[in-house]
DNA sequence: TTGAAAGCGCTAACAT
DNA sequence: ATGTTAGCGCTTTCAA
């Protein structure tokens, strides 16, 4: 930006009036003739003005810049998230600045502090699976920086939220499996760190329970990538060859454990039926298609930067509002992997 | 940012000195006492003061943010590409801030202007489909606002590059075919508004010229995306029974021709051997999994921004410059898809 | 060793 | 209908 900016002044200098004229000119001000309107717009768009933004932050106070924290851009959730906040921040006015904390607690302290010093109106995070201490966030709030969490909410905090019904989509998952004639379902969780992996371990054992199948806390097993998925699958099967159904707590470790599943031997879904959860792009490119509950990633961010948005049109200090929560539905799309009636 | 932040006339106040000491005090500057420096700085943590970057920004003529536009964040190549541009602008103190203009030449243009607005101090830019003409970008190298394109380069600008070896990819990739054994070999192609896709047609073609494998053009069928390719690729192995080997413009159309190849009822890669372009995380779930070419997008995102940084470490006048182009070579990754010997 | 003043680009209250 | 002035937060020349 140290080029050749166009300013206020060098239209007014080049036309003989003041800065405030140009100024109002150029904002349809009522009390301006015309004629020097007219003048001014023609000038403005021959030089190529745009309005200094950052000026304009200084002089408002208001940066119009929405803070983004999430653990890695590269998933398929969190950059459909993305769409959706992008597309009513535009709308509105607002530009979002994007950090990824890759999961790493430091990162997103100095994510928080960056985004601070940038004076980002507002922050959307979800929070990097290490974090355990909120202290940064609290630090933000205290000086009336609003945050919205989202997905990876914090428990902690009395914010606005955004979460995705993980119980019940899990609950649905398990419940289809069962009415797929599944009666000893593997479970692969992910970490208990983070409250959606213990909300989905929960509608997994509800649905369970419901059904008046026993819990077998030894179906349950802590895995939540494809790597770890592919290696342990087929050891798992055969300590537990009776297992029937694999429910993930994502889709990539559904993909992993389908690998896993056809190395032991057994196919899908006649001997085993598999549920993912997130409904990636990849569901539909396995073999066979891969059943999962969609999670709605821009209808999140939508609402995400929707609650930030009020939030910042009402004006409330921190103290005085009252956190909302909003649940967002899921959609179970029932494919290959689990069909079998 | 309309909260309680802490300036430096606050900590002055209270301490019953001028804001320049403050200023002076904070970073370092010898002709302060001691004395005041520790008196100032522990003022200054205990508020939790964080410089305005704004102010900064408005200062010193630099926003210390760069502007990134790229067509979809959901693709795995460009994801990966930001990870590499964030990883060095972050060391850098420089913020990204990232729009996306979905393919639409409309959005690009509002998306430059946007970012023109922001005062970014450079732009990275990786051209939308529809965008044939670059009056915007013009406008901005006009007012010395720096760009390199990445990827999707725009040939009427003489700016910094960064491109993918398309060329060599492709060429790679065809010979490996032909090594495997292919003669009559399928190249699904993308949009030829765009050189990348220009590029893989070449290596495509000079690969059969080198083997001496005579060129038929009704091999060539556009086709960049997964549902077009599931819903094609049979009807064109009806036409041309013949053909043992497929090569596509990117992954998802590669995983679509297999589906449709299946459908077929063709062996892969017995019968036809595929070879895929991008190596997405897609690659590795599909059945068999799919060959492909690696373009590197961290590298390609690391090397964008380097230039982008040099260019404003160097600070010379557009007209001065000279471009640079920089070529990432691409990585043959063969898995089962296309193995036959 | 510190303070006062000006200015980055813009707008709005207050003149005129 | 237009101009003058001050100030957003910060740094830096110049003065003390």
């Amino acid at each position: 930006m140290s080029g050749t900016h166009v300013t206020i002044k060098d239209i007014a200098k080049k036309l003989g009036v003041s800065p405030s004229t140009v100024s109002r000119a150029l904002k349809d001000h009522p009390e301006i003739s015309p004629k020097t309107k007219k003048v001014v717009t023609e000038l403005a768009n021959l030089l190529g003005y745009k309005p200094n933004e950052i000026a304009l932050s200084l002089r408002s106070k208001k940066s119009k810049v929405i803070g983004l924290i999430i653990p890695e851009i590269v998933h398929h959730f969190f950059s459909s998230v993305i769409s959706g906040i992008e597309e009513i921040a535009i709308e509105e006015g607002y530009n979002v600045m994007i950090f990824q904390s890759n999961e790493s607690y430091t990162r997103e302290v100095l994510n928080t502090q960056g985004l601070y010093s940038s004076r980002v109106d507002g922050l959307l995070v979800s929070l990097a699976k290490e974090t355990k201490d909120y202290e940064h966030f609290r630090n933000l709030l205290k000086h009336n920086v609003p945050i919205v969490f989202f997905d990876r909410i914090c428990e902690g905090l009395k914010t606005d939220r955004v979460i995705v019904d993980d119980y019940g989509g899990a609950f649905e998952a398990v419940q289809h499996l069962i009415d797929q004639g599944c009666k000893r379902i593997l479970h692969m969780s992910g970490s208990d760190q983070l409250l959606i992996g213990r909300n989905r371990i929960n509608g997994y054992k509800d649905a369970l329970d419901e059904n008046n199948i026993p819990l077998d806390e030894d179906l349950i097993v802590k895995c939540d990538n494809y790597e770890d998925a592919l290696a342990m699958t087929a050891d798992i099967i055969k300590k537990h060859p009776d297992i029937d159904g694999v429910f993930t707590v994502n889709d990539f470790t559904a993909i992993g454990a389908m690998k896993g599943i056809k190395q032991a031997g057994k196919k899908i879904p006649e001997d085993i039926a598999v549920m993912g959860f997130t409904n990636s792009v990849s569901s539909t490119f396995t073999d066979p298609t891969l059943s999962s509950v969609d999670q709605h990633g821009t209808e999140v961010g939508r609402e995400a930067i929707k609650l930030l948005l009020k939030r910042l049109k009402d004006n409330e200090l921190e103290e005085d509002h009252t956190p909302q929560t909003r649940i967002i539905r899921t959609d179970m799309i029932v494919r290959d992997s689990s069909r079998r009636i």
